[in-house]
DNA sequence: TAATTTTTACGAAATTATTCGTAGAATATT
DNA sequence: AATATTCTACGAATAATTTCGTAAAAATTA
């Protein structure tokens, strides 16, 4: 089972991942953008998500290196999952069909749904 | 800004969804099959509820009935967003995407969500 | 080289969430 | 009526998460 991030640190996760590798000075200034938080708060998150397992860091420079040790598909599937189960009782299209319904999605993007809808249908009836 | 409920509030609202107005008692019972909670820990869980407003509350009878305070359909839209925006990066096609994918809809949701697609882009060519 | 700044490490306070024990009231059973 | 059961209220223990202060090392600046 993997481990689930809080949601400090998939906050972290989030900066990581869009970043890649950085150090607790830029990730703390990107979270500063959103909400005050101190510096050594974020440092704190970051060394615990360390000894969990879930960025690594580089210690090779004075200032360390940051990076996620996971990838977003998998905690993205693992939350995604975990929130059709608790809040849409399991029903997949309830929750697309709620994601799809408050326009979201651009005209490009419902394109790409199509086509993998498509895809699904046919490899279902071989 | 609506109440966000915790993992444990989110457990009984679904409950109450699911099986309507109900006391402490059945909540309990159903929690107890997924696994082992104390009866006054669901008891107390259900009296926090109340006093945020997530459910309310007949005393008429002995046994007090609770009834979900909030829409399955508000806190659903509520948490999507909140995941979207988390662990999405926003890109509403990522994650429905990742719902679909995994192979988590039938034949007849897959129409359904077709369907509703059908209907967004037709509105959007207006 | 002295003073300032940047950085990590560490511990612990503060906050939030979960769990449960105990007491007492209401009801049901014997 | 006495006993046992079911229920609520309440407080507090425990656990998980977040926040930050302080100290010391390293690096930069004056």
């Amino acid at each position: 089972m993997m481990i689930k991030p809080t949601e400090s640190e998939l906050e972290i996760l989030n900066i990581l991942w869009s970043q890649g590798p950085c150090n607790v000075r830029t990730v703390n200034e990107i979270m500063n953008e959103q909400k005050e938080v101190g510096y050594t708060t974020t440092l704190k998150l970051m060394q615990i998500m360390t000894q969990k397992g879930l960025v690594e860091r580089d210690e090779s420079s004075r200032s360390h290196i940051y990076s996620a040790k996971i990838e977003a598909e998998d905690i993205q599937g693992q939350m995604l999952d975990k929130l059709l189960n608790t809040a849409f009782g399991g029903s997949a299209s309830k929750l697309v069909l709620s994601a799809l319904g408050s326009g979201k999605a651009s005209a490009r993007e419902l394109e790409e749904i199509k086509a993998l809808i498509q895809k699904l249908e046919q490899d279902g009836n071989q």
